[in-house]
DNA sequence: CAAAATATCACCCTTTTGGGTGTTTTACCG
DNA sequence: CGGTAAAACACCCAAAAGGGTGATATTTTG
């Protein structure tokens, strides 16, 4: 299934310009909207879409405060169409996660890379944050390696005695690294341990 | 203190136009290298820096393995310098999470924008996924406000006993709402409820 | 090589959880 | 107004987790 395109832009020239480009890479459900309320209306309506937002959209808030309800929407990628934009508007920007920025007159070989990604995101919305071993070497360098793989059981849900069966040693075993996993992290539950983690990640 | 810039890229002109533009943007760390094994060491002596990484570089794998790298450092924000890429090499950037693409005549408006976005990321690497009443009813409509007040609770790592406390309600009441939290999320422990939810996020 | 760290396991004991059953009160809906 | 869902609580029981003490190989490292 072809993505849909949404494209919030108050300037007919640009909007246009862009959908027809749009249309010769082969994009078919291509919405153009003016304005956040009509934005909203379409993105109401669609599961999924690659969504261009003006960054100085003529209302109050611009494309940003769209672009903020996307944040959470991992089928909804999105890019801002910028240009002149003021120093104050582009601090906005700031938290939120556009694949990228587009700018007046369209680099082509841009356009074509912000959509590989944004085709991959939303056929691939789940990221899980994947915790690795890596991950915790960086954030807890003095848990061991055996300490380490008992933490990514941990954290992916198992009990000691599925991390026990997991790893081939007794739920005794387990307890004691746990224990020594506890202290060195200074938490008194698994579920601490991983809040701790999250916190970090 | 001031963020550190590299540059990795075989075309001189390119990227001395690039740092030249940068340097009147008040940047004055402005590492530029040719290749990988360059790019590498550099990366190595920093603990921040805004890359920008050709992405098709005359090695092997061209500036995408670099990105792989950094992939999961957040102090090392990058985006691509594109432009006659082939789509082959192109697909590889699926999964990489760029700030952006830069295409070779350098727009000032997006190359600015993306600065911010990679500014601001440095400044706050970790940004943890707020979990909010908002995000629980979106993935399981099926808790009551109570319910969603309790998981929260506990997604932080509190106790049955700590809930009970903040909440002012007995314990056993905690434990009531808990069985048909697991229940209605099909799930046996409280880390499995919040490993479901993660998955989710 | 000797000391220190790591990995393995056991036993015991207390606290916490998870799950079952059942009651009461309140609030909302048709 | 009567049915239903939500919220609050109790009691019981079994399983799991947390924590203490102690022991024995193996590996790492100064």
């Amino acid at each position: 299934m072809r993505p849909n395109i949404l494209i919030v832009e108050d300037n007919p020239i640009i909007s246009l310009d862009l959908s027809l480009y749009l249309k010769k890479l082969f994009y078919v459900n291509i919405y153009r909207c003016r304005n956040e309320n009509e934005a909203y209306e379409v993105l109401d309506s669609l599961k999924q879409a690659i969504v261009f937002l003006d960054i100085n959209l003529d209302t109050k808030h611009g494309g940003i405060a769209i672009a903020k309800t996307l944040e959470h929407k991992p089928t909804f990628p999105y890019a801002y169409i910028t240009g002149n934009t003021d120093a104050l508007t582009l601090q906005k920007i700031k938290g939120t996660h556009p694949i990228g920025f587009i700018v007046k007159p369209f680099q082509e070989e841009e356009v074509k890379a912000l959509l590989v990604l944004a085709e991959h995101k939303i056929k691939h919305p789940v990221e899980k944050a994947d915790v690795s071993q890596a991950t915790l070497t960086r954030f807890f360098p003095d848990l061991t390696a055996t300490e380490q793989n008992i933490f990514l059981k941990l954290y992916d849900g198992a009990s000691n005695q599925e991390i026990a069966d997991a790893l081939f040693v007794s739920v005794n075993t387990v307890k004691t690294h746990l224990k020594t996993i506890f202290s060195k992290l200074g938490v008194s539950s698994r579920l601490k341990a991983v809040q701790l983690l999250l916190s970090k990640l």
